[in-house]
DNA sequence: AACGTCACG
DNA sequence: ACGTACGTGACGTTG
C-alpha cells in the first residue's frame, strides 16, 4: 500500500530547537542561527528512509491560527511565550529549504497545524493509503485509526528514535480507544494549551469516566437521568461544569473537515532542485548533508560556472590599454604586503594590480617597486576615472606615500556595506561577497594544492593572482547590487554625497598624521614611572604584602577580605573596585587613596605614554592614526591605532600629554568645536519650540532648562542646578530612565523621575519625539538620521525586556548623534575643499570638533572657512554655533 | 576571547 | 518583576 508521511512543522521544529541546542547552538557565518533546521531535517530524512512514503506534506501554524479557537475562549494559548527569536529567524528558513525540495507545505489562515494534519490524514487514510504522521505532540493520537499512525520523535543519549504509535499501542497504553482521548482531555483539561477541563478532573478520573460512558456527551444524559454511580462531589462538580467540558472538548478537537484543496497528487514526493539544494545547504553550512546526498557535484557545477579570466599583462600593456580605453570608471584591488616588523607601525608595499576589463576579463599586473607604480599616476590622479574599490582609504593612503594623489573615489564595497547596515560588524570583502552576491569567494581561488605545480611558476605567485581576480570580479557584481540596494533604502546621496568624499578626507588624516616630540613625552613617562613606583610601595606596605594591583580580583581580596573594607554592593564575579566604588571608601583606609591613585598613573604610562610612542613613525615622528569609516552604530567615526579621539582632557596631569603634540615650525594649530551640536539637533528634528527659541536666542541651554526644571527664574538658578540640567540634558539624549539619572546625580529615583517628567512637560515636542521615534522603530524596524543613515533595530523585537529596553534607546538616540555625526562630515568635506589653495591640513576630528595644522600666517584664513563650512554644512530651525581656537600644541587648545 | 577598568565625545 | 542612560578603543588579567 503507498504511504504518506505528514509533518508537523511547527512541533518538529520546536523539538529540534530544544533539542539540539547544546552549548554552542548551530549556526552560520554571519551568525545566523541553524539548529533547528538541521534538526528538523535530520528527524525528517531518518522518518523518510523508516517509512518510504510515496507522499508527503508538512503544515505549518499560520500567524493566525489559534484565532479561532482563541475566539471561542480567548484563555485558550493565552500565556503561550512567543517563540524565541533564534527560534523564529529559522521558520522562514526551513520553509525556504523545504521548498527547494520540492516538498509541499501547507498553511491556512484561521486552521493550526493540527487541523491540516487531521484533515489530511483522514482524507488519504480513506482514500486507501496508509498515512504516518510526524509530530512531538501527543495530542495528535486522537487521529490514529487502522490506517493512520502517529510517530514520536524522542532524543535518547544524543541519538533521535521514533515512538511510533498504532491503534493498539494507544489502546494498550491508555486502555482507551484514539477517539476517546478527545474525550478524555475535554474532562482534564490541558495546561499547555491552556484547556479549561472540569476542575478537579485529572487524567484518572477521566480516564475512568470515559472508561465507564464512553463519551461526555453519554456521561451527561446518564447524569440527568441520575442512572450514575458516582461520589456526590463529582456529581456536582461535574454537573456545575458541563458548559466548560464542552467547550473543552470543542477545543481539544482537531478539525478533519478544514477546507483544504490539495490533493493526493499535489503532495506527491518529486525530485529535488538539486542545484538549489545543494547551494542552501552550502550557506547553511550543512556539509553532512551535502556529503550524504552527493552534493558536491553540483556545488563544484556552480563555482564552474562562474568563469574569471584572469589575464596577466605588463604594466606598460595595461596603462597603454586604459589610456586608449577611454574609461570612465576603473574597478580594481590593489595587492599589497603588510608587515610590522616588532613595532606596531604597519609598512605596506604593493604586489600587484587587478582591473575588471569591460568584457569581463580581469587583468592582473605585477607591480614591481616603484617606477611601476609610478606609472599608474595620471590614471590614478585622473578624477574624471571613477574609482571602484574596497577600502580605498588604505589606497590612498599608500598611494600618498609613492607620490600619486587619488582622485575620482567613486565606490567603496565596504563603504557600502556599512551604510547598508551599519551595525554588521564584519564588512570585509569575502562576507559582504557572501551576504549580497551568495558567493563563496574561497570556492574561486584555487587551493595551492589543486594546482599543478609548473617548475618556473611560484606557486605563491599563482594564488594571489587567482585571488586578486575574485575579489575584482566580486568588486564588478558588489558595485551594482549595493548601489541599487542603497537608491531603494533612501541611502544613495549619503553614499554618494558624503561618504565618498569623506574618504580623501579620512585618507589624508591618516597620511598627515600628528608630530609627537618623542623625548618630551618620554620624559613624561619617565617621571610617571618614578612616582608610579613609590606607591606601588605604599600600597604594598598598607596592604602587609605584595601583590598584582593590577589584577582586580588580588586587589578585591586585600581590600575587601585582607582588610576588611565595606564590600561593595556591585557584584558579579568579584568584588566591583572601579572609581566609584573605591571614592565611596576612600574614608576608611589610606590605601583606597593610594590605589586610585596608583590606577591613574599606570593607565597614563601604560596607555598614553607607552602605547603612544609605539606609533611614532621614526620617519616623520609623527603619529599617523588610522581613522575608520564603517566601525560605529550610528555614523560616527572611530580612531584606533593609536586611539587620538580618547586623550586625556578633563584630568587634571593626563591633560600634559597634549604638550607633546606639536604644529611643525611655522605653523600652528586651529580647532573649531560645535557648541551642543546634539541637542540643536534634537531641537530641529523634534521641531520643539521652546528648546528652538532657546538656541535662537541663544541662550545658555543647561540654565534654560534648569529653570524650566526646577522652576526658578533664569537669575536664580545655580551653580549646581545648571550642571544637574546639564546631566539630564545628557540623558535626553542617550534615552533617559530615571535609574540611570539617579545614578549620575546621586539623588533617588522619584526625584529623578519627576525632573524627567518635568522636562518633558516643558519641552513637549521632545516627549512627542521620543514616542514618535520608538513607535516608528518599532513598526519599520529601523531609524534614520537627519540624512537618510539607517539603523536597524532588531532589539525592539527581543523577547527579553531588557534587551527591548536597550532598543527603545537606541531609536531615540540614533537619530541625534548619527546626524550630529552626518553634519561633521559634510563640514569636513567643505573644509577640505575650502583649504585647498591653504597651506594646511586637516589633522584630527574628535565627533564634534575638527584640528588643522596651518601655516602660521593662514591661520585668520582656516579659522574662517573652519568656522563658515561647520555652521553653514545644514540648515536647521537652530543656528550651528562653533567656537575657535588655536595654539602651537594640542594642550592649548579651547 | 571575555571581562573589568578607564580614557574620550 | 526585572536591570537600565548613548557611542567608542586600549590595556591588563584571566580562563
Amino acid at each position: 500500500m503507498e504511504k504518506v508521511l505528514l509533518i508537523d512543522g511547527n512541533s518538529i521544529m520546536n523539538r529540534a530547537f530544544y533539542g539540539i541546542m547544546g552549548n554552542k547552538m548551530l549556526a552560520t557565518k554571519d551568525g545566523h542561527y541553524t539548529n533547528a533546521i538541521y534538526g528538523f531535517l535530520s528527524i525528517m530524512f531518518k522518518n523518510m528512509e523508516e517509512v518510504e512514503p510515496t507522499y508527503m506534506a508538512i503544515a505549518f501554524d499560520s500567524k493566525t491560527a489559534a484565532d479561532t479557537r482563541k475566539k471561542m475562549y480567548e484563555g485558550y494559548k493565552k500565556h503561550r511565550h512567543a517563540m524565541p527569536n533564534e527560534l523564529a529567524e529559522q521558520m522562514p528558513v526551513i520553509k525556504e529549504v523545504l521548498q527547494d525540495m520540492n516538498i509541499k507545505i501547507i498553511e491556512m489562515a484561521d486552521y493550526e497545524g493540527d487541523d491540516i494534519l487531521g484533515t489530511l490524514a483522514k482524507k488519504f487514510a480513506h482514500e486507501g493509503k496508509d498515512v504516518y504522521i510526524l509530530s512531538g505532540d501527543r495530542d495528535l493520537f486522537q487521529l490514529i485509526e487502522d490506517h493512520i499512525t502517529v510517530r514520536i520523535p524522542r532524543t535518547k543519549m544524543g541519538k533521535t528514535e521514533t515512538e511510533i504509535y498504532t491503534k493498539a499501542k494507544v489502546e494498550e497504553e491508555y486502555g482507551l480507544e484514539p477517539i476517546d482521548l478527545i474525550e478524555v482531555k475535554a474532562l482534564m483539561g490541558d495546561s499547555s494549551d491552556e484547556i479549561p477541563g472540569v476542575p478537579n478532573v485529572g487524567p484518572k478520573t477521566g480516564t475512568s469516566l470515559i472508561k465507564q460512558f464512553k463519551t461526555i456527551a453519554n456521561l451527561y444524559k446518564a447524569l440527568q437521568d441520575g442512572t450514575v454511580d458516582l461520589t456526590s462531589k463529582l456529581k456536582d462538580t461535574l454537573i456545575k461544569n458541563q458548559d466548560l467540558a464542552e467547550l473543552s472538548k470543542e477545543l481539544g478537537t482537531i478539525k478533519t473537515n478544514a477546507p483544504i484543496k490539495e490533493d493526493l497528487e499535489d503532495v506527491k514526493i518529486v525530485e529535488w532542485d538539486r542545484e538549489k539544494v545543494a547551494e542552501i545547504f552550502k550557506k547553511l553550512n550543512f556539509n553532512r548533508f551535502i556529503e550524504r546526498f552527493g552534493l558536491d557535484k553540483e556545488i563544484k557545477a556552480k563555482k564552474e560556472a562562474i568563469k574569471i579570466n584572469v589575464i596577466e599583462k605588463s604594466v606598460d600593456e595595461l596603462v597603454q590599454e586604459l589610456n586608449e580605453a577611454k574609461i570612465s570608471h576603473l574597478i580594481f584591488y590593489l595587492e599589497t604586503t603588510s608587515s610590522n616588523d616588532e613595532s606596531r607601525i604597519i609598512k605596506k608595499d604593493i604586489l600587484g594590480i587587478g582591473i575588471y576589463e569591460k568584457n569581463g576579463n580581469i587583468i592582473y599586473t605585477k607591480l614591481n617597486g616603484k617606477d611601476d607604480v609610478l606609472k599608474l599616476k595620471s590614471i590614478m590622479e585622473n578624477d574624471i576615472i571613477g574609482k571602484i574599490s574596497y577600502n580605498i582609504k588604505e589606497d590612498y593612503v599608500l598611494l600618498k606615500e609613492y607620490g600619486i594623489n587619488m582622485q575620482g573615489i567613486k565606490y567603496d564595497a565596504d563603504v557600502a556595506s556599512y551604510i547598508l547596515n551599519p551595525t554588521n560588524t564584519k564588512h570585509n570583502i569575502k562576507d559582504i561577497a557572501s551576504q549580497y552576491l551568495d558567493i563563496d569567494l574561497d570556492d574561486l581561488i584555487p587551493k595551492k594544492e589543486d594546482m599543478q605545480l609548473n617548475m618556473f611558476d611560484q606557486v605563491k605567485d599563482i594564488s594571489n593572482k587567482e585571488e586578486v581576480g575574485a575579489y575584482v570580479y566580486a568588486l564588478n557584481s558588489l558595485y551594482s547590487i549595493t548601489m541599487k540596494k542603497m537608491q531603494e533604502d533612501g541611502s544613495i546621496k549619503l553614499f554618494e554625497e558624503i561618504e565618498m568624499p569623506l574618504v580623501r578626507v579620512l585618507g589624508d588624516m591618516q597620511f598627515n598624521g600628528m608630530f609627537v616630540e618623542k623625548q618630551e613625552i618620554e620624559k613624561f613617562g619617565k617621571e610617571l614611572k618614578e612616582r608610579l613606583e613609590k606607591v606601588k610601595k605604599e600600597i604594598y606596605d598598607y596592604a602587609g604584602e605584595e601583590f598584582n594591583i593590577n589584577s582586580t580580583q588580588q586587589l578585591g581580596k586585600i581590600l575587601f577580605e585582607k582588610l576588611k573594607l565595606t564590600e561593595p554592593k556591585k557584584n558579579k564575579k568579584g568584588y566591583a573596585t572601579d572609581v566609584e566604588t573605591l571614592e565611596g571608601i576612600k574614608h576608611e583606609h589610606p590605601i583606597v587613596e593610594k590605589v586610585l591613585e596608583y590606577r591613574s598613573l599606570i593607565k597614563l604610562s601604560s596607555t598614553y605614554v607607552d602605547g603612544l610612542i609605539a606609533f611614532i613613525n621614526p620617519k616623520d615622528s609623527r603619529i599617523h592614526a588610522v581613522f575608520n569609516q564603517t566601525i560605529t552604530a550610528t555614523g560616527r567615526i572611530s580612531c584606533t591605532d593609536p586611539n587620538l579621539q580618547n586623550l586625556p582632557s578633563h584630568e587634571g596631569e593626563g591633560k600634559n600629554i597634549k604638550k607633546s603634540f606639536k604644529a611643525k615650525d611655522g605653523y600652528v594649530y586651529v580647532d573649531a568645536d560645535y557648541s551642543q551640536i546634539e541637542l540643536r539637533v534634537l531641537a530641529h528634528i523634534s521641531k520643539d519650540e521652546t528648546m528652538i527659541k532657546a538656541f535662537n536666542n541663544d541662550e545658555d541651554i543647561h540654565r534654560e532648562v534648569a529653570s524650566k526644571v526646577f522652576g526658578v527664574p533664569i537669575t536664580k538658578v545655580t551653580k549646581e542646578q545648571r550642571s544637574d540640567a546639564k546631566a539630564v540634558n545628557f540623558g535626553i539624549i542617550y534615552g533617559i530612565t530615571a535609574f540611570g539619572l539617579s545614578q549620575q546625580l546621586k539623588i533617588g529615583r522619584k526625584e529623578a523621575q519627576n525632573y524627567i517628567d518635568n522636562y518633558l512637560k516643558k519641552y513637549g515636542g521632545i516627549k512627542e519625539f521620543m514616542e514618535g521615534i520608538v513607535k516608528k522603530a518599532e513598526e519599520e524596524g529601523f531609524v534614520e538620521t537627519l540624512f537618510g543613515r539607517r539603523r536597524y533595530v532588531p532589539e525592539l523585537k527581543s523577547n527579553n525586556y531588557v534587551v527591548r529596553q536597550f532598543g527603545t534607546r537606541v531609536a531615540m538616540n540614533t537619530p541625534i548623534q548619527g546626524t550630529a555625526a552626518d553634519i561633521m562630515k559634510i563640514a569636513m568635506n567643505k573644509v577640505f575643499d575650502g583649504i585647498k589653495d591653504l597651506d594646511a591640513k586637516v589633522v584630527l576630528q574628535v565627533h564634534d570638533e575638527l584640528i588643522l595644522e596651518v601655516k602660521e600666517e593662514q591661520k585668520e584664513q582656516a579659522k574662517q572657512i573652519l568656522q563658515s563650512s561647520m555652521e553653514n554644512a545644514v540648515k536647521l530651525d537652530v543656528p550651528l554655533k562653533v567656537e575657535l581656537s588655536e595654539g602651537k600644541t594640542w594642550f592649548e587648545l579651547k
